[in-house]
DNA sequence: CATTTTTTCTAACACTAGTTCGATTTTAAA
DNA sequence: TTTAAAATCGAACTAGTGTTAGAAAAAATG
């Protein structure tokens, strides 16, 4: 009883761990608890002894994750510079989304992929930090609007959903190494403030160069 | 043998209709073929009277779904009045994209939810049809940037990640009747193009409402 | 109407999943 | 070292899966 409780917290965490990283990698329903054992050095049997069934592993890796956005969001906001625009805020929420998400931790990104595929229970018990992270973006968002950083004639739910879209799917295209958070995060605020369009001339009826 | 061939392949249809409604609304792993057979008024074991498997019409059903959206961009491109801005065009394009994901088309937003939960040899072989649809939006894309519809200083790469996973996670959230089309595409184009930011005053140091 | 082909059903098979539980091992306490 | 508790194993069970193949029904053909 050193750093951790006991042998059965370090087992749990390797299991979670285990669970997280399959869960991720092959979806909810095509993870075998074989594969999750394997992965944590065990038997599948074994898991029993921790968790009540796959679901509830599930369940815990669910939240676990979604809890770890949540507060990396959250000390986002605290630990900005004093006098931080509201651009810099969103800047260091947009970064800290993308770094939980894409940096070492299964649980967010297994999260984020497999929501769409976990048993209808489980998702009624979770839904809740789902919500409480949604309205942590809200008052964000909200906060900007209101101090004159983003347009006020615009609704701003829509304007997170396909935020939370674009940051969220690099889940799915995003190979470590590739390109870095920060570029990720300048060009997804670049989009959100100024957007990439130039003020067209006129009108162009000078090359038809279409099909 | 008037409109389509014969009774088989009005079964086909109506069992791909079957599979992608079930695979968008269950995922790969977790829909079942005897789900796929009630929906479609069948037996299970009659479904291989069509398919040799079932990989075999998942692959079906995800390749219909990606030439839907190919098809479907490709004709906004076509049907364009003509003098269209490069904005117009790619304004077009999200529409397109977003209509065929969000209105009637289990095919596409079914492959849009699953692709990440697929063998990785039904990937494989589907892979060349995304890359098709990945080149087609880099070409219009390109095409705008080269003629100075978008800044030339930026990865129209990343661009593309982020817009298409802004508008991909729409099936993850979009209730139908609840946001247009019309009104999600908008937003999309005004964030693209002008993003929603307001030049703020040089600094803020007024109210420091932060929690 | 008879007969052949096409399409579907039915029942079974092989296999794998999640789960259970008593036996066994490991760890901690006395 | 002895002993009790904690943690894991291992083998079995049940349920449900994708798949197969021969029987039955429906449709098409002569």
């Amino acid at each position: 009883m050193t750093t951790e409780q006991s042998k059965s917290d370090i087992s749990r965490a390797r299991i979670l761990d285990a669970a997280a990283k399959t869960f991720r990698q092959k979806g909810y329903a095509a993870t075998t608890l074989i594969e999750i054992a394997r992965a944590a050095d065990m038997q599948a049997g074994s898991l029993y002894y921790h968790f009540g069934s796959k679901d509830e592993l599930l369940e815990e890796v669910l939240d676990i994750g979604m809890r770890r956005v949540h507060e990396a969001v959250e000390e986002s906001q605290e630990h900005l510079p004093p006098g931080s625009s509201h651009r810099d805020r969103i800047r260091a929420a947009v970064e800290a989304h993308l770094t939980t998400l894409l940096k070492l931790d299964d649980y967010t990104s297994a999260n984020i992929r497999i929501f769409g595929q976990i048993p209808e229970d489980v998702r009624r018990r979770h839904i809740k930090l789902r919500n409480a992270y949604a309205e942590l973006w809200r008052r964000i968002l909200a906060k900007a609007q209101k101090s004159r950083a983003l347009r006020s004639d615009i609704d701003l739910g829509l304007v997170r959903m396909l935020l939370m879209g674009a940051l969220n799917w690099s889940v799915e295209w995003n190979q470590p190494g590739r390109t870095s958070i920060q570029t990720m995060a300048d060009y997804m605020c670049l989009m959100l403030f100024s957007g990439i369009g130039i003020d067209e001339p006129a009108r162009n009826s000078e090359d038809e160069t279409v099909a």
